[in-house]
DNA sequence: TCGACAACTGAACGATCGTTCAGTTGTCGC
DNA sequence: GCGACAACTGAACGATCGTTCAGTTGTCGA
């Protein structure tokens, strides 16, 4: 086998693991049976185990990002470009596979890992960024301030259904959160009811 | 010393490991060294490793409910107590102690474990409850659909708001976050923008 | 055919893990 | 003063951890 090959084979197992025995049982020896392959292969292909775990999750979460960017590629009404955006993150490949188990794994372990925690955070940048530009392209009628507003608030709220499916895996209540997101993002300015 | 204070103490230390370094570093000597108790103490109280984490995450999650619980004890004025108990879960005790990070570590291990699972599932539950109740009380013309739905999303939003809070500390995205809380449990139907 | 080299193996290493347990300390009632 | 008992200590145990490395396999170009 190439030695390409090889890698994601051993990263497809990190990701298995995690996703069943959590960081905590993800060890070298779980990895190695898990893909199938000798104990020092892994070795071999990555420096350490903190290489190992940062590159799953940086693979996992680039699966994130090439999904968000492909759902608006054919996209060209401004308001179906920001659903298409938000909903490109509760696809069945990432509701189905365990996916989200991955994620807040992840957000574990970035607390006390900074190379993860650099991992979380640039993505998170990246899919702020781009959420309030769709924002301003569907809403130019709202202010800088307002749009950065619904962002944090439409991603907190992602987060939180994306959570709330780990537990419950209810599809009401995910299909309520994204209409809930869409009118964060889309609606009318806030009540204001203090 | 009593044995009271002692688990008391061993727990403290737990929560401050974990803080400190997730759940993966939460070694017994390493509790026993911030506890500054021998290594053999903590298997005298605890039976096992597993009771000595889920206990630690119980005594958390109480914490969390008391204060829900006393936050509306003196309001009167029924949307006021909904805006009190939603306020509740981010007092200075919950924002300054590194208590998020704790948090979001039991959500991490609450993957992976059942027993932490169901210390997660029980708080959940009853905080969904006890929300609905105070929903109810504060909108009555709302039919209990209505209800759950916007408990569910102001539960998703109150966790990634709390996220947010873990990563960034943003104290201005909090209280923009909580406002929208807020809306979404006072505020209007939904706009229905599809 | 054969050297070169990437890919791969698994035994072995020291470190650290959770748990156990014989022994020590301190504090009571009697 | 003295047994009784809860509280506490730390050395020792086997298991498992991440990492290393001498050795094997397979595949090419010369």
């Amino acid at each position: 086998m190439s030695g390409g090959e090889t890698q994601q084979t051993i990263l497809d197992a990190v990701q298995a693991v995690i996703v069943r025995d959590g960081v905590r049982g993800a060890s070298m020896r779980q990895v190695a049976e898990e893909a199938d392959v000798s104990l020092g292969l892994i070795s071999y292909h990555f420096d350490d185990k903190e290489t190992l775990i940062v590159a799953a999750f940086e693979r996992a979460t680039a699966r994130l990002r090439e999904a968000s960017e492909q759902s608006i590629e054919h996209v060209d009404d401004p308001e179906e470009r920001v659903r298409a955006f938000l909903r490109s993150s509760f696809g069945e490949e990432f509701l189905d596979g365990d996916y989200l188990r991955l994620r807040i794994s992840l957000w574990a372990v970035a607390l006390t890992d900074p190379a993860i925690a650099a991992v979380d955070a640039s993505f998170f940048e990246e899919y702020a960024t781009a959420l309030r530009g769709l924002i301003t392209t569907a809403r130019p009628d709202l202010d800088q301030g307002e749009i950065r507003g619904r962002s944090i608030d439409a991603i907190a709220l992602t987060n939180g259904i994306w959570l709330n499916w780990a537990r419950y895996r209810n599809a009401d209540d995910l299909e309520i959160g994204l209409r809930r997101c869409e009118d964060i993002i889309l609606g009318p300015p806030q009540q204001g009811t203090r």
